[in-house]
DNA sequence: TATAATCGTTCAAATTATTAAACCATTAAT
DNA sequence: ATTAATGGTTTAATAATTTGAACGATTATA
């Protein structure tokens, strides 16, 4: 019946479950908020993190790492310091509203098919 | 400055963090899908969900002790059989989307600042 | 009542994610 | 050129998650 508009939410799935992970974790939720409070827009620095998420140097390296590999953050490089800040992170969040949307169609559809 | 803006957000990542643990699994996402796809709206048992999900018993009953946990799947039980179906679902994918949207809004007005 | 069917629970093993210590590379300053 | 500062990488340890085997509880059926 409508098997096209369910292999469109597999995929739809699919396509954010790395965002989905990523989002999950209260450390890098912190990081991110605090990446969205920064309006100044320099970006922030790995050691302005570890304070705020109370983790090693390394530990807030690596999720940064995740949130770029995501596409969600992106770094500028200033001689030996680098400056991280929120890039892109709009079309991420679209592709996730739009799965959302597409689940509660097909939540609508089942109620009014009763 | 926005101090009040930044705290709803806070409260909203951390309101909806199991949720998106739980969308972020692979194998929970096929369980949603297939619970998204029962149209009967009869439910669907644990063996079902085995065969779609390539997973034991034991196994596919954790993820829906998981997703019952959250709140988005309710049980019917019918004699010794046990169908699960979609529940309230609707109400979590909504906070998830106003998460999304203020976050939407932050990144918009820091464009707007500069 | 005895047997079969269904599914949850407990437990231990395997896998994966997270973390910090130690190390390396690059750049800036002296 | 040395030295200091910054931060990424590797590695190893820890923690969390995921998984299936074995078991238990409940209900249906013979």
């Amino acid at each position: 019946m409508k098997t096209d508009k369910m292999e469109k939410l597999k995929y739809g799935f699919e396509e954010v479950k790395d965002f989905l992970i990523a989002l999950g974790d209260e450390k890098r939720q912190i990081i991110i908020i605090a990446l969205l409070n920064d309006h100044a827009c320099k970006g922030l620095r790995v050691i302005d993190l570890t304070d705020l998420t109370e983790l090693s140097r390394p530990a807030v390296s690596h999720h940064l790492k995740i949130l770029k590999q995501i596409g969600i953050v992106d770094i500028r490089r200033e001689g030996t310091k680098n400056y991280y800040y929120l890039s892109n992170a709009a079309s991420e969040i679209n592709k996730l509203r739009n799965l959302l949307d597409d689940v509660m169609e097909v939540m609508t559809e089942k109620k009014e098919e009763l």
